[in-house]
DNA sequence: GCCGTTCGTTATAAGTTGTAACGCTCGTAA
DNA sequence: TTACGAGCGTTACAACTTATAACGAACGGC
């Protein structure tokens, strides 16, 4: 940030203005989900009339786009200090439950229900490779490395979304499933499915990670 | 009236116009999204024009419900079948995913982000039990019980959701994890995540489910 | 101090959900 | 067969929404 002080005060009020329209988008969504933010009553609650919020943002989708961006950010961030913090991809999983429970909605921006023609702008899918790299990071540390199963192989020749990572078949299998199990909990959890049964998802969830950490010494025997 | 063991033709042009516009419902959803869909639209391509629909649906989320409720029936029954059809749980898995891969939205309307706000009336979470109970059953077929977990005792105490069923805590705690690591790579893949990296979803799903299957036997060794 | 960019406003268009009031039609019952 | 009434579809309307256009005012760089 060497070049702040070339910043007009014209510059400063808008990303000012930009930043507080978004922390009420936050709020709206929170509370009432995504398909409910309008910008109408974003401007509303900030005491100036609808069509001046267009000034800043050029429509509805743009607005929205830029929160699930910083969203991305957000967990990418969260998820590299977790994994900073040791070679414990368990520090990585607690951390990833905790910034899912700490606004579900916006877990839910990111690998909740997608609009069938919405395409994520290029920024997006930055992010989620360098997501994605943290996770074969932490994955590359603890792994026997046993038999070869067939989607081992398939992977091999198919780590095009691994290209500049130096991580074995194994570990390109261990990081999917480290991902899919977890989210698999955590977005039931966070839909509320959940809800009625009773038992406590923390549990389940903590289950699912050790299940995760054990299970590599000893894999499935491949009958078939 | 007493006896009308066939229904009048007002009830029957009533039902008949029910399901046309459910059709309608169904074709959008599937095509934009549920947060697209618009009971005007739906009225002008019927050629009938907008508060006609409100005869049939006190309104958009009246038909939503509807649109959920059927969608559960429509999974409880494809599992139920498949199901019936053996003891492998494989078939139930592949049922699943036939069915989630059918129509995406389908799936997402019961397994995707939810409103906040909302609940489900009691005829959902009707088939959701129901559905939960076929699970059970499929799991409760094949394993050799190892040794107990902090899971297991604590869905020992916690069984409300499976009351009726007589299933061990292992049989409770696989047929969860049956559930959450399938919709893991399930929603992921619905969702379009996989998309632009290469592997095929399909082996993923089918290896989460081998290691479902035959991860039983040799259960992790609770170290902690 | 001027002048232009930027901002916020009101007005407007085209949507949406949902209610109200008015006829028409059709089935039922006498 | 006729008359009645429930149900259906209509238009009109209210209260929203997103989004654009045009106008005026304020603010900052020069």
């Amino acid at each position: 940030m060497a070049e702040t002080d070339t910043e007009t005060p014209r510059e400063r009020y808008r990303t000012q203005v930009r930043a507080e329209i978004k922390e009420h988008a936050r709020e709206q969504i929170a509370t009432a989900g995504a398909s409910a933010l309008s910008l109408n009553a974003i401007a509303k609650r900030m005491g100036l009339s609808g069509p001046a919020l267009y000034r800043y943002y050029a429509g509805r989708d743009d607005l929205i786009t830029e929160l699930v961006e910083d969203a991305y950010r957000s967990l990418a961030d969260t998820l590299h200090a977790a994994a900073a913090s040791g070679p414990d991809p368990r520090a990585l999983a607690h951390a990833m439950r905790g910034w899912a429970l700490e606004d579900p909605q916006r877990y839910l921006l990111i690998y909740g229900t997608p609009v069938p023609g919405y395409h994520a702008p290029d920024h997006v899918t930055v992010i989620a490779n360098e997501l994605m790299t943290t996770l074969l990071d932490a994955c590359s540390a603890t792994l026997p490395d046993g038999p070869v199963t067939p989607l081992d192989t398939h992977l091999a020749n198919h780590r095009h979304w691994a290209a500049d990572h130096p991580a074995s078949p194994a570990v390109l299998h261990r990081a999917l499933t480290f991902w899919t199990r977890l989210h698999g909990v955590l977005s039931l959890e966070l839909a509320g499915h959940f809800a009625g049964m009773g038992f406590d998802p923390a549990l389940l969830f903590a289950a699912e990670l050790e299940d995760l950490l054990t299970d590599g010494g000893d894999p499935p025997t491949d009958h078939r």
